[in-house]
DNA sequence: TGCATACTTCGCCACATGGAAAACCATGAG
DNA sequence: CTCATGGTTTTCCATGTGGCGAAGTATGCA
């Protein structure tokens, strides 16, 4: 079984790369196949399919082909577990700052009680 | 002035390392010199140090050198920036659900009134 | 059967990245 | 002044990435 950590590193990496967060933007407001999705840029197919690949490597996009036509969808778990790690860590750091504030209060109130 | 989006692109390129997601995670409890940072990894300065320049260019910490220790700090702007990315583009897969729901119901609702 | 369509794979290139070793500052203690 | 300490820079290497063009594969239509 792949590491959890292993994991994060494939989705961050995946969305280090705009035109893999167009992809990803574009995909929000619906399914979308390789050639809708390959449109909006001015790259090729070869690189385009690159960004698939990595897209779902890093499991932010499924895809599935019916005929000769490959329709690529989010998945949203994806997003989800990259934004449960910044969050718990923007929580984390918000929390010591508040006990650092406590602590400070708390110093200061002592302090005045001294005098 | 350097692009949005390629704000981002830095942002989420230093949150694709472990090393460099544990550098963030050990900086939310609190300020480090470049040596206590190093100690829990087994890798060289040099490499750590590239890592902190990541890290400084993706605008999630700052450092600043007394004498001759440099201490780190996180810049929770930085986790923010990337946070607010995610949270906007959950949020619009969130909406087109949720639109995509109500005309299915819509639809089915119509449809029994055909009955 | 023939042919266009929609991907897909296959090299190939230039450049970025993570890693180490070694040599190089700069500062604080004696 | 001398030297250990804490970073920093330099150089190098193996690997990964984004990009392309060309060729290959698999449908679907006529």
């Amino acid at each position: 079984m792949e590491n959890h950590e292993h994991r994060l590193d494939l989705a961050f990496t995946a969305l280090a790369d705009p035109t893999r967060r167009a992809i990803v933007a574009r995909l929000c407001r619906g399914d979308a196949t390789v050639g809708e999705l390959a449109q909006p840029f001015q790259i090729g197919l070869p690189t385009l399919l690159k960004h698939i690949h990595v897209l779902q490597r890093g499991g932010l996009i499924a895809s599935a082909k019916t005929g000769r036509v490959r329709t690529c969808s989010l998945t949203p778990a994806g997003l989800r577990s990259t934004d449960d790690w910044l969050r718990a860590h923007i929580a984390s750091w918000d929390s010591r700052l508040d006990r650092l504030e406590t602590h400070l209060s708390r110093i200061a109130r002592d302090r005045s009680q001294d005098d």
